[in-house]
Formats: structure tokens, sequence, C-alpha cells
DNA sequence: CCCAAATCGGAACCTCGACTCCGTTTAGGA
DNA sequence: TCCTAAACGGAGTCGAGGTTCCGATTTGGG
């Protein structure tokens, strides 16, 4: 049967609210929820590499279960990226409200290591993954974080010689690096801050360039 | 399946005939080699999740001939990890002579990121993997590193608040980003740079003797 | 040239994990 | 309450890849 049917008032809400519920069965919903959270997190513990039984019996399902809602392993591991690519590309899109440029791009960025710090499939969606459902959120996380960057850059908050895929592949190091206390990663931080800043050294190294000539 | 003969248990010499000469036959020798030396190139390619039968093919020769030399596929991995963590030992070390301690310790980063670029187990080797051979092995690379790591601190070169293990994460993304050209490597590896030199935040200045004036 | 030990090759074996199939159970409308 | 389609569970299928086994082949000393 269902996962335990948490008295929840279904019946009540019975009338009309078939909002974007193609005629699925009240408890296959819950169980797809719980099956796509419980899958979360075990991948954020064991890697993507866990077995799909150890997901089901996590989520107190039978393997069957589990595939009804995921036609394949990749199909779940995808639904999990897509859902953390929206958020952050949520988060990159408001941050554009924000005034100052620089601590936007730089919020962002430290928000990611924390989250990422937790889920490390983060990374994997940063890397290649081109799979349907999951470009789409991507692409317009990219679009927003190309925008954070090109703004900060307009407003000399950052290099102006990076790119936006620099400055991502530069954070992994940070996102990915196994556990690490907030004082370690916020120290790392600090350190790729500090490179990707125009103020200290971008201005610094073209001078730098002037005065001596390229070696 | 009853054997009849055969499986003696190795009888190790029973005749006093055969003279002790290391024992390995001249082929035998030739054959780890080459395969050793193929694994090496096939790992590099396609990543570690190759199948065995692969690299076996490739090197001419059958699988029972591989396992033969290196009893499981992690053997195989670690030798190969052992001789490129040995190179890099013997380079960092060789760099501790070097005048400029803070041009010693980015030559480095600059030559490991070259090299991972076509040898991605490199990063696995500085990720965990306290496998026997490779463990003593990584055990000197990282004291070398480290020694490095702390003359430039003392030349105040390097920022003072890092550790070694800041330096080599840090600069794992650099190394992984899958393949890259030298320009983009070098720009990051900038960026990275600036963010690790004592600049920054003020002890920085005009403390810069220019290094780059090898051969 | 001869022979036994050392090697070799690669089919067979075994484990493991993704995915399927189908009998059983449950939701929920009449 | 009753009935049927929807959902479920989990044993079984299938393929992949690591490792083993053993007859065939080679090497190298006598």
């Amino acid at each position: 049967m269902a996962r335990a049917a948490a008295a929840a008032p279904t019946k009540s809400a019975k009338s009309g609210d078939k909002a974007p519920r193609g005629g699925r069965r009240a408890d296959a919903v819950r169980n797809r929820q719980h099956v796509l959270e419980v899958a979360q997190a075990v991948f954020a513990e064991l890697g993507l590499t866990v077995p799909i039984d150890e997901i089901a019996k996590r989520a107190g399902v039978g393997v069957g279960t589990v595939y009804r809602h995921f036609p394949t392993k990749e199909a779940l591991f995808g639904a999990i990226l897509q859902h953390h690519m929206e958020l952050i590309a949520d988060h990159a899109e408001a941050l554009m409200e924000k005034a100052d440029a620089g601590a936007a791009l730089f919020e962002l960025l430290h928000t990611m290591a924390r989250e990422s710090h937790k889920k490390k499939d983060f990374i994997h969606a940063l890397g290649g993954y081109p799979t349907g459902e999951v470009k789409t959120a991507k692409k317009r996380f990219v679009a927003a974080f190309d925008a954070l960057v090109k703004r900060a850059q307009r407003a000399k908050e950052l290099r102006p010689d990076v790119t936006a895929e620099d400055v991502i592949m530069l954070s992994k190091s940070v996102f990915s690096s196994g556990e690490q206390d907030e004082a370690t990663r916020t120290r790392r931080l600090g350190v790729l801050f500090d490179g990707l800043r125009a103020t200290a050294n971008a201005v610094k190294a073209a001078k730098r360039t002037h005065k001596t000539r390229s070696s």
C-alpha cells in the first residue's frame, strides 16, 4: 500500500481542485513526492551510485513504485537536479534587483557553496548535463548568472577578463571539496573572491604589464 | 570440473636445476611494462570506468595477462597513480632549491594544471586514496608541497591564512575542468594566484619581485 | 633440440545493479 | 458498501564488468 495516510484532508478538497492532476490518485501523488525527497537526501549522502533499491527501501516503497514514477534512474536524478537548478535560477534572478552588483554575485556564490556542501549533485548539474528537462532549467540559470557577472564587471566589481564559466569553474572547487566547516569554506571563497575582484588585482595587473615588459 | 594433475601447489624450484634469477621471464617484464603504459593512456582518455577488457585489447594481450601482473583493477590504477605521484613529488622537492619561493609554488601549480589536463587521474590521486603503495608516494608529495607553501608564506609571497590543502583544493578546479586551451587555463590560474598572493588586503603593495626568468 | 616452468589467452563464472512483470492491494466514485 | 481501475511490492530477468581457471604456447637452461 501507499505510505501511511497521514491524516490528510483529502476528501474535503475533492470538489473543484483538479488543477494539474491528470487523474492521478492522491496516494500516488504523495508517493511520488516522498520518493523525490528521499532520493534527494540519499543521493546527497551516498552519491549517485546508490542502487535504486536503497532509495526504495529508505522511502518505504518497492522499486516498482519508484520506476512507475520515474522511468529511469537518470530521470529520477534529473528531476532532482531540475528542481535545484530552478531554485538557484530564481535566486540568481532575484539578485539582479540588488543594487550592489558585486555583492549580489558574491552572495550567490556563497549561497551555492553552502548549499552544495550538502547536495553534491549540484556539481553535476553545473557540469555537463544536457538532458531535456534539466537543460531548460540550466539554461535559465546560466542566463541569469551571466547577467550577474556582466553587471558586476560593468560596475568594476569583477575582473573584466573572466567569463561566467570561469567563475563557475573556479567556484566548483569550493562547492565540492568534501565536508568542510563554515570557516574553511569562507576562507576559500575569500581567496577566490579576492582573485576575482577587479579592485585589488586586475587593475594592477594591467599596470604591471606596463612597467615590466612581459618577461 | 575435476582437475587431473597440474594443480600442483607451487613447488618452488623442487628440482635444483633452476638457478635463482629473480624468476621473471624477459617477455613477462616487457608485457607488464607495456600494459602499464597502455593502461595509463586509456585511463587518461576514457576515465577509470573503462573495462579491463578494453585495456587488455588495446595492449594486445588477454585479460589473464593483465590480472597476472596486477591483482585487481584498483592495483593497476594504483600503480599508475603512484608513478605520477612520485613524479610530482620529485618536481616539488626540486623546486625547494629555487630561490624565489613564490615563483616556485606557482610554477608547480602551473605544471600540475598542464599535466592533469591530460591525465585526469591526478585528481583522484589528490583526492582521498590511502591505498598502500600510493599512500607513501602521496605522503611524500604532500610533505614537499607543504614545505613549498610554508616557505612561500614566510617569504610573504602567499597569504598567511591559507593551508596547503586550501591551495590544492582551490587548484583542483583548474586541474579538472574538462579540456581547456592553454589560454583558459592560464587565465584561471591567474585569478587564483592573485587571490592567493598576500596582496588583497594590504600587506601587499609593491613586494613583487618578478620571477619567470627561467632558462 | 628438449622439456618443464613460466606465461599467455580468453572463455566461463559470479556479483551487482538497472529495469520489468504480474499477482495483490487500495482509492474513491457510484 | 461494492467494484474496478490505478497503484503497489518485490521477485525475477538481463547485461555489464571484474576476476578466475586451465589448456595452449613460449622461454631459456641443459
